[in-house]
DNA sequence: TACCAATTGCAAATAATTCTCAGGTATCCG
DNA sequence: CGGATACCTGAGAATTATTTGCAATTGGTA
């Protein structure tokens, strides 16, 4: 079910590399999983880890743990905070398919959207203060129509 | 040291009455605390509950907790997930006066800059789903000059 | 002023995340 | 090749932030 993508994954190993880290399986194992992944999912590291266990590649949520905080570091990952109590992570876009998102608070239901003026803010405020850009992300906190009714 | 400000305490105790809550001493001490705050200021639950303790007005720490929240909920604090693993809190700044962060994600140094632009983004992109504006916060995760050179 | 739901404080519970440490393994160097 | 070094992992304990249950208290209205 688990698909390669060399490409993405030499990519990785050569930034790693420059750092004096190295590529593991479960590292392998964990960018596969984001890249088979469809693009809306927003995975917390337990439900990575869950998904990992039934792929038969089976590792510690430690690692787990270790490895989305690595990756985001790296720029590879986005680390969301969105309504939740807990982050979840997906697939750092190149800054040309960026999103963003809009969530309500009370329900956490989330609508993603594009807007292509954002990177463009964040690449000149990161540039204007020598700031290397990894992520930039627009959440709009506000209450869904429903939950506007049930006040 | 605590100065009052009634006009705000009095537009929320409005607020509250309307969903049957309370004004009370305890959420009047936390007001008066944001207000009193100078507007750089991002203060996690426990320096509130600390700066309480030193302004002679103790409150339990749950206490500090549901009022955030609830202060969050009803659009008059501001939820801020930067880049530490705690939640900050700021007054919820009228949206021509809103303003945005970069955070190093390394050493959490945090730059605020303003962008008018964002604020309408926000809002026509909730009004375009139904959604009710609460808050609006551009985050982008970069690392600093300093942190930059260290890797 | 009496009443009732909202509120509080406290302590205990939870949930997410990080840490510790021992055992394994890739990589470099001679 | 063989050892030294540093990186990595798994397992579970530990930590941290936050939430919850409950009994006692209180705000604000009738």
């Amino acid at each position: 079910m688990v698909m390669e993508n060399p490409h993405q994954t030499n990519v990785v190993k050569g930034a790693l590399h420059e750092r004096g880290l190295r590529m593991t399986p479960q590292r392998i194992s964990i960018l596969s999983l984001f890249h088979n992944s469809s693009s809306g999912d927003h995975l917390s590291a337990d439900d990575v880890h869950q998904r990992l266990t039934q792929n038969e590649t089976p590792m510690s949520l430690s690692t787990v743990y270790r490895t989305l905080h690595l990756m985001s570091q790296m720029g590879v990952l986005r680390e969301l905070e969105l309504a939740e109590d807990h982050k979840h992570y997906e697939l750092n876009p190149r800054s040309d398919e960026s999103h963003h998102h809009l969530v309500c608070i009370r329900c956490t239901k989330t609508i993603e959207f594009k807007s292509e003026t954002m990177q463009k803010v964040g690449e000149k405020v990161a540039k204007g203060s020598g700031f290397a850009l990894l992520d930039c992300q627009l959440v709009i906190h506000a209450l869904c129509p429903v939950c506007q009714r049930s006040m």
